[in-house]
DNA sequence: AATATATACCTAAATAGATTATGCATCAAT
DNA sequence: ATTGATGCATAATCTATTTAGGTATATATT
């Protein structure tokens, strides 16, 4: 993510909630659907990007698939069993973390 | 912080908002003020604490001022007219993370 | 008297999560 | 032929934090 536009700790989040919603994505689709999600205000960084993919695998969060398409690769992520109860718990620590916000900057943002 | 209660990146602003809606403040004062607020939940990490403290001082956004109580020394620290403007700046890229999560995550998370 | 806990500051080393800058390769469009 | 988009990746650097220590005074407990 560049210039600081998400908080460190959050893109794992992100990228486990994106799997969860659209099944199995592929790298670059993510990037995209990032952009296309927060009208360009969002671009994810790819050497943030893939390290963190490759952690949440070698977590055992998600799988990973190679799939040729034409001459290309792609490299498809799913989530796994653990990962399921691990993004429900990361989303979990984020509503906190909003929740530790509101309490400490005093009512400005709030669980929706 | 400990524990990733709270993103990182976010503790400048903390401590930021803490100054401006205190006046003046010392160190542990806002360790105990954390705590305080959110219920025992978030504890301020000294070895995150001073460091980000004596940053601000050098970027300009804090002054601190040194004054004996009884044979102990506290370190007053206060916002200075350009730390105002970095307060409000760093509170509306909070509030832009909070809108991007929202975003992402879909809806979970909003301003109040 | 000794010990623990609270107050009050600090820094150094290691870790973690990013950014920046590359590299490689395919494909479509100019 | 060269640019821009697609698609993966890593290495070097940066920066904020965690972990782990250090120093010292004051108060409460054993």
């Amino acid at each position: 993510m560049n210039n600081s536009q998400l908080y460190k700790g959050s893109l794992s989040t992100v990228l486990l909630k994106l799997l969860k919603e659209n099944g199995r994505m592929y790298g670059y689709e993510m990037t995209q659907k990032v952009k296309e999600l927060t009208a360009n205000e969002v671009v994810l960084n790819e050497g943030a990007l893939y390290p963190a993919l490759h952690k949440l695998e070698a977590e055992g969060l998600l799988t990973a698939e190679v799939v040729p398409v034409g001459n290309r690769m792609r490299k498809y992520y799913a989530i796994t069993p653990k990962g399921q109860t691990e993004t429900e718990s990361r989303l979990a620590e984020l509503e906190e973390f909003v929740k530790h916000m509101q309490l400490l900057l005093g009512a400005k943002l709030s669980l929706g």
